[in-house]
DNA sequence: TGTACATCAGTGAACGCGCGTTCACTGATGTAC
DNA sequence: TGTACATCAGTGAACGCGCGTTCACTGATGTAC
């Protein structure tokens, strides 16, 4: 496999996307439990050729999940990296200084709704009910934190510019403020553990929402869900301090 | 089957129940692919013995989906009942007054999560993806709507006691605002659109929250999950204003 | 109180379909000499 | 440059299992006279 010609490897790997990617669409349909036989069907293929690609249902299935969570990091990375560098652009240019910070806020808020909309059933496969029989093996930790990550860099930022207020730093009572201590050293040092606290809420609130819209309970209910979920979201990043 | 015997009906009721009973520990391995045939094998009966009971899967489903919704929906009705009758008698024995807002949120708040830890497979029946090609009926909205009602009895009774800022009045811009005037007026027409908005927040926040922990999110990053959980909905009542 | 009858729970066989995975194989295609 | 060989993608049959749903039936049990 390692010694594998370079024009059999990119065969292989064109392969092994189109699998994954009429498996995808299959997640539409069957949810977590799509059938390898489908997908074969649907490559055109006997079932057991998957089998060359993949060692089992559960392997590509992990592959889809691996995927996701990248596919969701890098949006969520771009989005950011958009606002930072149109905030570099104006100050370099000296039309004006800006921090950018609650705008970064919203640039990652609505870069996981976004991409939450576009592929509901692979957000559905990530943030959704876990699958039944099947367990996530380690390495999809790296991938699963990029997003969280992009959070800690504009909470770092925002510390570092002095964004957060004094008495923000006082210690939370244990256990739940030795917990976020270490939280807080993972991924923004600079920032106090209170506005730590508070940005976890906003997190969770920020994918609740998400959850509640794709998964129907704002139905009935809210009618605009873009415009709520800029209005809350946005509520937040004040809360928050940004 | 209106003028089906008392004996009978008895008899067909608890049946009905054994076979919901044994459907929900199916939930445990199967998640929402439950299968009928596994489920009249452990009743000891043959698989078509079912169709007496429930017309198809789907509706044995949406039996269980509304014993959820109704199973939660009694318990959190039944937590804030405990806490306002403890107020009420404290008040009547002249102890002390007490208007018990902020322990009411509370107590709505670890009865939801009390509630989906001791039922895990039930809350992600109803609160996480949808089950893949089953689309519920209408006529599960108003168990539903069980919890949410409370919380609006909680806001109604906050606002009539002036707990909310006078300022919380002003009007939040269209659409949002126009939306959240007719959840208000439905929920708890006292409250001021402002205060609603922070509630719908908050609880988003009360379910993204819970099912953080229940799908596996907070796994490798929070480590006291009931101390999080308790600081972070104290944190929603204080921003709330109750 | 006794008996004939209607109701209804549960049976068992069948239909027609699905699935994941294994295994020995064929035959094309890149590669080493 | 040409050829023999090893690699590897894909085949086809099979194993052993699962499923939801229908249908004609049996036989117990409650009920109406």
């Amino acid at each position: 496999m390692a010694a594998m010609s370079g024009i059999r490897a990119r065969a292989r790997a064109q392969t092994t996307d189109e699998i994954k990617t009429i498996a995808r669409r299959h997640l539409a349909t069957d949810g977590a439990n799509l059938s390898l036989r489908a997908v074969a069907r649907d490559l055109g293929v006997v079932s057991s050729a998957i089998y060359r690609y993949f060692a089992s249902r559960d392997d590509l299935l992990t592959a889809l999940i691996l995927d996701a969570y990248n596919s969701l990091g890098s949006s969520v990375e771009a989005a950011d990296k958009g606002v930072v560098e149109a905030a570099e652009r104006a100050a370099a240019s000296g039309v004006f200084e800006w921090d950018a910070l609650s705008a970064r806020w919203m640039a990652m808020c609505h870069a996981v709704r976004d991409w939450a909309l576009a592929a509901p059933h692979e957000y559905a496969l990530i943030y959704g009910s876990p699958v039944p029989g099947y367990r996530a093996p380690q390495d999809t930790v790296p991938a699963a934190t990029r997003a969280v990550r992009v959070l800690g860099g504009i909470l770092q930022d925002a510390a570092l510019r002095g964004r957060f207020e004094p008495d923000a730093g006082q210690p939370l009572p244990d256990p739940v403020g030795g917990n976020l201590a270490e939280i807080t050293a993972a991924l923004c040092p600079a920032a106090p553990p209170a506005a730590m606290s508070r940005a976890m809420g906003a997190w969770v609130q920020l994918f609740g929402t998400v959850s509640f819209e794709l998964f129907g309970q704002l139905e009935n209910a809210v009618g605009d869900k873009a415009a709520f979920f800029e209005h809350q979201m946005r509520a937040q990043a004040d809360y928050i301090g940004l």
